[in-house]
DNA sequence: TGATATTCTACCTTTGTGGGTAGTATATCT
DNA sequence: AGATATACTACCCACAAAGGTAGAATATCA
C-alpha cells in the first residue's frame, strides 16, 4: 500500500485529488492538510510514503515545507504540484528535497501515474520542467558579449578556485607571477569582480568552473 | 519532418535504431556514423534536428562529441544513449549540452517516443536517471560528522563568497574583525581549506552556498 | 611601414589574509 | 568549586592579493 499525504489550501483541488487517488486499490490517502503548519505536527507526515505538496500556501510555503518534511521523514517522496514554473520555485523545491514537480493542471490519471513512477524510483516532471532542469546543467557557451574567458583564463580561474597562490599558478603554467596577474586582471574585469572569492563564486554560477 | 543523425559504433544497434526510426512517417534518418570524427565533418550534423549519440565511442567520446555538436548546431537536440549510468557520464553529458539521456536497452517504441518528447520541448530520461538528476539538487543535510557549519559560519561563508573583507563582514554582523576571523578559522578547519577561494569552491560543491 | 592590439614582464604601494598566540566572559558539566 | 568548552576580542607578523603604471616582444591590420 502506498500511503499518501496531501497539503493543498484549495479545497477543490484537495478533494479532487483525494477522490482520484482513493479510487486506486493500492493507494491510501492518510490525511489532508490545508497548510504546512498543520501537517508538521501530524503523525501522517512521519508515516507516509508520498507527500503531494502545493507551493503557494499561506504561512509556511511549500518550498520551506518541503525542506521541513524531508528532514522529518527522510523516506517520503515529495512531489510538488504548482501553478508556478519559474526558476525559483522549481529549483528551490528541488533543493529543498522534492523528487518531482508537476503542474497543477495534471489530470487525475497523470497524477496517479506520477505517484507510481515516483515509488518506482523515477522523478515525475512535466516535460517542460524536465527540459529546464537539464538545461540548467549546460555549460555557458561563449556569447557575443565579451565576458567569456579565454582558455588560459579559464585554467587560471580553476587554479584560483583551488586556492593556489599566484606563485604556484605561475609555476604550473610556466608564466611569471606578473604574467599570471595580467590574466587575473582580465578575469576580474570580465566577471566584474575584485577578488578571488568573488571570481570563484561567479565562475561557478556561470558554469565556467565545473560544479563537480 | 524530424531529421535525425545517429552516431553509434556498434553496427547492430545502429542499424536497429535506423530501421525502427525509419518506420515513422515523419522521421528521416539523415546519416549514420560510427564515430564523432566522421560526423563532425558532415553536412548532416549541421542540418539535423535530433542527434542520437552513444557515449562509449572510440576516439572522441560521446561526451566530448556532444560539446562539439552543440556548438556546431545549437538547435540540435542531443540525446545520449548509453550503457553507462555513472555520475560522470550522466552529468558530463548534460554539461556538454545533451537534453536527454537514455539507457541502451530502450525499446524501439521508447526511442520513438523519446524523440517526439524531445521535439516537443521535453527531456527524455529513464526514471532512474531523472531521479539521479533531481537528487543532485538536494541540499546536503547536516550529517553526524562535524563538518557542518553553524548558522553564523554559513552566513560568514556567504559574505566571504561575495568578496567582502573581514572588516565589512564584521560591520554587517556586528562583530569585531577578530571575531569574524575566529569563525573563519573554524570554517577553514571544517572544510579542510586554507583560503577564501577554496572555501567558496568547497561551499558550493557541498551546497552550503546556494548555486543560484 | 606605421599604428594597434595582445601577451607578457617588471616594479611599487596599500590593504587584506592566514595563522600563531593569548586573554576574557559565559555557560555547561561534574 | 574546579574543569572544560564556546564565543569572542586583541595583537603580531609574514606574505599574498589587488591595482596602478610602464615597457618589451610579437602579431595583425591598414
Amino acid at each position: 500500500m502506498i500511503k499518501i499525504t496531501i497539503i493543498e489550501d484549495n479545497i477543490f483541488a484537495r478533494t479532487a485529488w483525494e477522490t482520484a487517488l482513493s479510487s486506486e486499490e493500492d493507494f491510501v490517502v492518510l490525511e489532508l492538510f490545508s497548510s504546512c503548519e498543520e501537517a508538521i505536527e501530524s503523525e501522517s507526515i512521519k508515516k507516509c510514503d508520498v507527500i503531494l505538496l502545493d507551493i503557494g500556501l499561506p504561512g509556511i510555503s511549500g518550498i520551506e515545507g518541503a525542506e521541513i518534511f524531508s528532514s522529518i521523514n527522510t523516506n517520503a517522496l515529495i512531489i510538488m504540484i504548482s501553478i508556478q514554473d519559474d526558476d525559483k520555485s522549481i529549483f528551490g523545491s528541488l533543493q529543498a528535497g522534492a523528487i518531482g514537480y508537476l503542474h497543477k493542471s495534471v489530470s487525475p490519471e497523470e497524477l496517479i501515474d506520477s505517484i507510481r513512477l515516483a515509488v518506482k524510483g523515477g522523478s515525475p516532471m512535466t516535460p517542460q520542467i524536465a527540459r529546464k532542469v537539464l538545461k540548467s546543467f549546460h555549460k555557458f557557451k561563449p556569447r557575443y558579449t565579451e565576458d567569456n574567458l579565454t582558455e588560459k583564463e579559464t585554467t587560471i580561474l580553476t587554479l584560483l578556485s583551488e586556492g593556489k597562490s599566484y606563485k604556484k599558478i605561475a609555476e604550473e603554467i610556466f608564466l611569471s607571477v606578473d604574467g599570471v596577474k595580467y590574466h587575473i586582471r582580465s578575469i576580474y574585469e570580465k566577471l566584474h569582480v575584485h577578488s578571488r572569492a568573488e571570481a570563484v563564486n561567479k565562475g561557478q554560477k556561470l558554469r565556467i568552473l565545473s560544479k563537480l
